[in-house]
DNA sequence: TAGATTGTTAATCGATTAACAATC
DNA sequence: TAGATTGTTAATCGATTAACAATC
């Protein structure tokens, strides 16, 4: 019936949300698919098929009211409700999503902090007081949980990853840099590989250096022919 | 002559170097395509394509030599090279990053941080001092940048990165939750936007949701008709 | 040589773009 | 009503998978 909608298009929705809030801040009140082409470097046609997966949000002659589509693909992207998340590592990056404000924005709040490092026991980072792994267990029974962030090496991401699905825990993102192996396959991961991306970076970055060099090259035979 | 490669591919080839690592560790001296599909869940001939979109890497009968690969595959990622790393914003994410030692083992050496806040100039974090924003330019006079990590609120992020195109950096590693708009075309961008990976992670969760209160709704129709 | 497995071409699948009828 | 722009179908393009000849 409704077939899977892809992941590539999933990926786009939370860069339309993005503009679309833009626009609102700039008190735009409609788009046309062909407008907001334009400004985000993609076809207009990749506008409509995109949105027309999730429904029909425009009108014809008239375009997108950019209030209702912001506040639909939020809907869609479920931030209308919130979501409980918890983070397991508190070192740097830990601390940075527990700092990082903009989430709470989206529906998305920090309510535990847990670590293996006695030292950050109590200690408190944007609000909440570290906790020792070990209360994982008690703090899952009396805490609804909706994502655990996973920020600590990548040795121990596995074990945690697995005593947190055996939690109910259904959303895992994994900072660490390991392909988690989960017993249960109903459960989402999304990864961030901050290596990975930066790997990728540096192929591009390599290539272009090339694609200039070559360009020069070819500037400086066309002008010694001259 | 030699066409692109896409962005699928290269964006493969970190994994690749991963699960290959990984394999070195454990002593495997060689893999076929088909053993290293299994682990990673690809298809075999995709790996193969993927591979061979850079040369024939492997030997018909034997397989891939899994130090060779990865070596290969480490080089055309760059790693072999040293590649410098500033860093613009040392927040809780910019220190992060600055801490973060596996980068250095992939050639990735954070040689500058920079921030505008007073209160953290001369501060040693991950080895290096802060600096000020100011000393930007002095700094890329005096040492090799290859790449820059933005790590500011997006509202400063546009701006300062055209100062670094024209600076003469040609690669942004870009944290800010914005589409940077710049000036020169040629100046790779690879964008880590933490919000978009939580939302499309929110997407996926409430979808997953939905179709287990569905595999449940039928089981109990089956059964009740038992 | 026989068996294994690559490199590569051909077939399929899915995603993107183009076109246009529907409709505001 | 005429003009604009969507929603949607059809065409194209690109990426993945399958197949197999080449070759170690």
């Amino acid at each position: 019936m409704n077939k899977d909608i892809s992941q590539a298009v999933i990926r786009r929705m939370p860069r339309y949300y993005r503009y679309l809030g833009e626009l609102l801040d700039e008190g735009v009140e409609r788009i046309s698919s062909n407008e907001l082409s334009l400004k985000m470097n993609v076809t207009a046609s990749q506008i409509r098929q995109d949105l027309n997966n999730f429904g029909g949000f425009g009108q014809q002659g008239y375009g997108y009211n950019v209030q209702y589509l912001y506040e639909e693909i939020g809907r869609i992207l479920g931030l209308e409700q919130r979501h409980n998340i918890i983070i397991i590592g508190v070192g740097n990056l830990g601390q940075a999503l527990a700092n990082y404000s903009s989430f709470e924005k989206m529906g998305f709040v920090i309510t535990g902090l847990f670590d293996i490092n006695p030292d950050l026991e109590g200690r408190i980072v944007g609000r909440i007081p570290v906790r020792m792994l070990r209360e994982l267990e008690p703090f899952a029974a009396t805490h609804k949980v909706d994502i655990a962030a996973l920020t600590m090496p990548k040795y121990t991401a596995d074990k945690i990853a697995n005593r947190l699905v055996n939690l109910g825990i259904r959303a895992i993102w994994n900072f660490a840099h390991i392909d988690l192996e989960l017993m249960d396959k109903d459960v989402v991961v999304e990864n961030v590989h901050l290596s990975d991306s930066l790997m990728q970076l540096s192929y591009n970055m390599m290539r272009s250096q090339k694609e200039r060099k070559k360009e020069f090259a070819k500037k400086n035979e066309t002008s010694s022919k001259q």
